[in-house]
DNA sequence: CCAAATTACTTAAACGTTAAACCTAATAGA
DNA sequence: TCTATTAGGTTTAACGTTTAAGTAATTTGG
């Protein structure tokens, strides 16, 4: 035997189709017996509305899309910042009553791949949010004009349908770089993130604000910029620190790139925080973790995730949701920073490894 | 304007729409010249087929699920095991043509939550692949008399259209013990997880063999249980160690507990590798990280989800896949595992450090 | 040269649902 | 008492696709 469907329990009831269908989704002109006589039968014969029918004829689907782009290596599911946020974005929507469909970036856009616009057309996806997105996509033009909503991280889009999510980044870095300049530090290099994410402009905006209010010159040699990854981190503080010895505390755009930090010192005999002081950016889990754990900026995932979530559905049903929300990042000290070490500076130190 | 139909290509061509479904799907009862035609204006039109259509007449989605169960905290998505799994499992189902839906496991069964199974049915899902089942989970049932076919990870149902992907996790374990025993160790102590995962009876079984093999004798005080986190594992740990002071190894069945096992032996004093030798299972990203660096047993994550997906495919094309597929986990030797320490035994340092 | 087969289509039906329009009997309002 | 309304339905059509069953014109085989 097959699946029950509404004709299936009109006819144990002796009732239409529609009689069925109206009861089922609630409508008041179907008699108070009727209807139990059609719940209880639903119920026996275990019924599920198939919903690609209903898509059909309603036009909604009731699914929202997830993708989780540049998936290489480390990337996407599979980055420890995720997670939660698919969590929260999970747990937003099924709230409200729709379903996820997750989708794969196909990476290069000459051959036969679609833009992620097309692929939500296909299955009448209603709304979708997209986490990793850089600047320089290739669809990103593609998105600007879709006319189903779709939410970004970290990337606004400035699109009549588009929204994002994100951390107020400029203030958070401001806060992890005061922190440092309130232990003490005058040297504060920063290794940043690559330029095609966009709130690697804005932690450096963050970065260069905060000098200035602290009265701190700029200097172009302490900044360096990495892939997001340990590897990428502790590449880029190793030839960072080379070159300018007298660095004696980092922020590091990302937890994963402060580890990397963490190790380069380890390395190098630079004892963290006695001699070096570091702050990432993500509180990721293993943040906590690390020897010494990392002072870090702590970013409300699960929320995050969850306001994407409210955001899309309140698009979908029309309202005007705002167009960019700010979460607060708050920073978590911890083992990796303490006050400046005046005595024995990172330079002798340095000198004396290598 | 709305969305192109086959009607829009059918009119614009000048043939009938049936004529167009059966040009795009490539049938050969089309001429060359109008299925020449009916390709470029479907590209003029940016043609999107409705998959909801499809589905409804073809009575396939080509839709797969995930199910992420046990999403608490720590669970689930946000798990550092999860990502390269579902990545795997990604990648296998889109490169056969399917999408993923991923589904939220309502928790209690009582109130008005439905089935794994019936959440897929309402969607017509093919197949579905549950990550994280306990031997506990009140749809077990359920899931072993799916008429759509059903992959597990790490736990066998011995249902007719279930299947399962895992590691050999006897296997595993037994050569981490052995390699453990090689080192000179001869108590060796095992954290493992909750008895509701399948994982813990196999790892344990795999511990109990490895003594047996190497004439050691089975000492149920070095046996702990704890659930898989950092914490647990620390715990559990903690006070194993206080009623048998004088363990040199430890076999974590979890990473992460192997983590937890590492942080309590550092606030006891205790010296890894030097006074205690510790093991875990998984090979999470952070293993690599920590300080020693965990040696582990590295389960292939990625290849598992791909597996999973594999599996699931040719059961829903009808063929009959193997319903255990065990994939093999291999021992990565770190930093935290060394030689047996024997003129300093952990229970001196232990007595010293309390 | 005619029947049979092939080519290139078309028509009709179906998938399971919802929504709009319609209907009938009972009830309410004047 | 007659009409208007309401309650409780039913009938019909539509959503966009695929598939089975035609059909007319052309080609092939003997």
């Amino acid at each position: 035997m097959s699946r029950t469907t509404l004709k299936d329990i009109a006819e144990k009831v002796g009732v239409s189709v529609t009689a069925v269908s109206r009861a089922l989704s609630g409508y008041p002109d179907i008699s108070e017996e009727t209807r139990n006589r059609i719940f209880r039968i639903a119920e026996e014969l275990n019924y599920q509305p198939n919903i690609a029918a209903r898509t059909l004829v309603t036009q909604k689907s009731g699914v929202l899309g997830l993708f989780v782009l540049g998936r290489e290596k480390g990337e996407g599911f599979s980055h420890p910042f995720s997670g939660q946020v698919i969590n929260g974005f999970l747990d937003g929507l099924v709230e409200q009553g729709y379903d996820m469909m997750v989708f794969k970036a196909n990476r290069p856009p000459d051959s036969g791949s679609s833009s992620y616009i097309d692929l939500c057309r296909r299955r009448m996806v209603e709304g979708a949010f997209l986490m990793g997105l850089r600047t320089d996509d290739p669809w990103i033009t593609d998105l600007k004009s879709s006319s189903i909503p779709i939410v970004t991280m970290d990337m606004p889009l400035a699109g009549e349908m588009t929204f994002s999510v994100g951390c107020d980044n400029v203030s958070a870095v401001h806060a992890a770089v005061r922190h440092l300049a309130d232990l003490g530090h005058t040297r504060i290099s920063i290794v940043n993130g690559y330029t095609q994410a966009s709130v690697s402009l804005e932690r450096f905006e963050g970065y260069r604000s905060a000098l200035d209010d602290l009265g701190l010159p700029f200097d172009p040699s302490l900044v360096a910029e990495a892939d997001f990854t340990v590897a990428g981190g502790k590449e880029a503080f190793l030839t960072m620190i080379d070159r300018t010895p007298d660095i004696t505390a980092v922020f590091a755009a990302s937890d994963l790139m402060a580890l990397g930090v963490l190790e380069g010192a380890r390395e190098l005999g630079l004892r963290v925080p006695k001699d070096l002081s570091v702050v990432g950016f993500d509180n990721i889990d293993m943040a906590s973790m690390s020897s010494p754990p990392l002072t870090t900026l702590d970013q409300p995932r699960y929320e995050l995730g969850r306001t994407a979530a409210k955001i899309l559905i309140s698009a979908c049903n029309g309202d005007t949701p705002p167009s960019r929300v700010l979460l607060k990042a708050n920073l978590i000290v911890r083992g990796s920073t303490s006050e400046r070490n005046k005595g024995k500076s990172a330079k002798g130190v340095v000198r004396q490894a290598r």
